[in-house]
DNA sequence: TCTTAAATAAGAATTATTCTGAGTTTATAG
DNA sequence: CTATAAACTCAGAATAATTCTTATTTAAGA
């Protein structure tokens, strides 16, 4: 069960290029920099959600990770997430009612919802600029802030 | 059971005012118009959500409508919800997870929720006209958006 | 290498929501 | 004012997502 985590960070086999090590590297130090200790239940969950943008659930996050190999089971992804979640690393993103996604991009962004095939995509920050919070009711001390747009993808756009 | 809502279109009786009945009859009205059965339950959860601007769960409504005499089951809170939002008299608010919260003001408007005792006040849609949704990627088509803002609230502000 | 606080995992528990099916009610048409 | 049929309600069962419990294992520092 441990193997994985070593592997990545031992030099590696024939096969793997160094750009893989690196990012294992990479994730291992960040882990380590939120006093999280590098387990390699831990390691798949985070490294999993950094390689994909699709905001995925947590049982997808599980289904995936145990695809070919048992890696984390349910109770441990969950874990994962949560403190994944209390030290920044991932958040969560809530779209639709009684479903919960994770998202490893903690930069400011927004979000963007097809109504039709419920794809998740993002929004730079830098796209919505204008945005005057001081206009906002005197009183309320604002923290941050999202925009959640929603409409038709491409493809359903096109399909439609 | 069918009570209330005869009463409210009946004449009143002594101590009722007016507007209370006017406004039982624009509800059995709007209903009406929406093509649904004007029911006691039904009527009484889109009352009592009209009523409240706090954005409450399902069961904070039937915590709410049964507190005196028994109103509405679980069963038909859930359901009186779906279908006053199928035919888009209420909306649902989704800013905690695992926490659906519902909405009978459907002017679009944004939200405020306080990160410390999480209350939830609405932001008047005028607030934030600068937004310039052409900037976004092109091939998506946008139906509506809508800003979350979190922060604290006067009393959390004041109390930290 | 030793130690131990922290983490994992299986399954039970909890919670929110939906489903089922039998009985009731609303709205309408005669 | 009835009769009728589709719509609605409700109790309780079912489901689904998440959390809890507890015994066992493990990461990481001394
Ligand atoms: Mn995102
Ligand atoms: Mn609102
Ligand atoms: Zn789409
Ligand atoms: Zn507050």
């Amino acid at each position: 069960m441990l193997k994985m985590a070593r592997k990545s960070r031992a030099s590696g086999s024939s096969v793997e290029n160094g750009s893989m090590e690196k990012q294992a590297d990479r994730i291992v130090q960040t882990l380590k920099s939120k006093k999280l200790r590098v387990t390699p239940q831990r390691f798949a969950v985070y490294a999993n959600l950094l390689d994909r943008t699709d905001h995925p659930t947590a049982e997808q996050i599980l289904h995936d990770l145990n695809q070919n190999a048992p890696t984390s089971s349910q109770a441990t992804v969950y874990t994962s997430l949560q403190a994944l979640r209390d030290v920044g690393l991932v958040r969560e993103v809530l779209l639709e009612e009684g479903v919960c996604r994770y998202d490893a991009n903690i930069a400011p962004h927004h979000h963007f919802r097809c109504k039709s095939c419920g794809k998740i995509e993002d929004i730079a920050w830098e796209q919505f600029q204008g945005i005057d919070l001081q206009r906002l009711r005197s009183g309320l001390k604002v923290e941050d802030y999202e925009l959640t747009v929603r409409g038709l993808c491409d493809r359903c756009d096109r399909a439609s």
